[in-house]
DNA sequence: AAATGTCACAACCGCCGCCAA
DNA sequence: GTTGGCGGCGGTTGTGACATT
């Protein structure tokens, strides 16, 4: 038995699609909308299957797609909403307008999906998996092979591994799990990416009692900054005071500056870092990340305040031919390890004042 | 500079579920 | 209840760009 196939595949095309087999199918949409795909390429003059070309026009012809890469907003919710519906790929895209769901699974799989792992986060189910720590890595770390640190490092652009912090991801990933239920309210009750929506989910986060069991960042096993603390970080020390002072939401810096200053990343100009007055936690430290953490919703909040045009896209590289220089203050990822490194950085700053962190030192 | 490896992404395939006839 | 059409999904492949050796 079995179904017939959608279309009769002897002498359809196959591959990448001609310039011309788009605007062949982009003119007839536009004038006749696709009706029935099963007929649709016979009308329009096309050699292709009938879902080859739904998928063309879903996926790329569509004149309401977005391109480019993900926004920092977009990633975040693409993974809040992937620990809520799961693979449900066309039901994350139906609320990230300009998405498509195989985009979306594309960018899921060969990003998010890779970088959650590396932190040691089940991809599936959101929740920690010190199996699925990559241990080399950490015991490769600068921090337990001083000796092979150089200055790139001691500025913080490799990842600084560190546990607690670690603990603390996966735990706020666990509990936005647990209220799920109450975060597809507010999926479908709000606007993704508003800033009072993301403050919401990080209160819930927060009230979450897994951040009992979460130790005070930057407390325990963070490498005291002066055993790093270099001549280079001397020398830049007084723009990264600078540069501090113009993020007063940095709530643990007066009393740790020293892992302010372990994870400072000098940018390809430290002036950046100076002049960008913008990026709060972004500023200064590794660039720009993501990751369903609500303390990251209210990093992103915050930073909306003074950037709303800040883009993943136009962050995580510039193309050559990209007219957009380097010149904020490292908002700038190059690399998933940037990425991993920033995350882990963010999850020392930023512990929202309702939160008496006292209690739990 | 060339060969090789890696990565990201577009596209395909096969299957399944839904729905209307 | 059956059948056919379509959309959606997971998995996979092909290919070009880029990085590394």
């Amino acid at each position: 038995m079995g179904r017939a196939p959608c279309c009769d595949k002897s002498g359809m095309k196959k591959g990448p699609w001609t310039p011309e087999e788009d605007k062949k199918l982009i003119d007839y949409i536009q004038k006749h909308g696709h009706g029935s795909w099963r007929t649709l390429p016979k009308n329009a003059g096309l050699q292709r299957c009938g879902k080859s070309c739904r998928l063309r026009w879903t996926n790329y012809l569509r004149p309401d797609i977005k391109r480019g890469r993900f926004s920092f907003e977009e990633e975040e919710t693409i993974i809040q909403l992937h620990s809520v519906l799961g693979n449900k790929w066309s039901a994350i895209a139906a609320r990230l307008p300009g998405r498509t769901d195989n985009e979306i699974k594309n960018y899921w799989n060969t990003h998010i999906r890779k970088r959650l792992l590396r932190m040691g986060i089940d991809p599936v189910t959101h929740s920690r998996r010190f199996d699925l720590l990559d241990l080399s890595s950490i015991l490769n770390s600068p921090l337990l092979n001083p000796s092979q640190m150089n200055v790139s490092r001691l500025l913080g652009i490799q990842p600084l591994v560190n546990p607690e912090l670690l603990r603390l991801a996966t735990s706020l990933l666990s509990s936005q799990r647990e209220n799920s239920n109450l975060l597809f309210q507010n999926l479908q009750e709000t606007q993704l990416c508003n800033p009072r929506f993301q403050e919401q989910n990080q209160f819930q986060t927060l009230q979450s009692s897994q951040l009992l069991e979460i130790n005070p960042p930057c407390t325990t096993s963070t490498v005291p900054c002066d055993t790093f603390l270099n001549e280079a970080q001397h020398m830049q020390a007084n723009n990264v005071e600078q540069c501090q002072s113009e993020h007063t939401n940095f709530n643990f810096q007066g009393s740790q500056p020293n892992v302010w200053h372990d994870n400072v990343m000098v940018s390809n100009s430290f002036e950046d870092i100076v002049t960008q007055p913008n990026y709060g936690y972004y500023a200064s430290t590794q660039p720009s990340i993501d990751y369903p953490l609500s303390v990251n919703s209210n990093l992103q909040s915050n930073n909306n305040i003074h950037n709303q045009n800040f883009s993943f896209g136009s962050v995580l590289s510039t193309p050559a031919s990209s007219p957009t220089p380097l010149t904020s203050c490292s908002t700038y990822i190059s690399t998933e390890d940037e990425k991993d490194s920033y995350c882990s950085n963010i999850l020392q700053f930023e512990i929202p004042d309702i939160l008496d962190m006292s209690e739990f030192m």
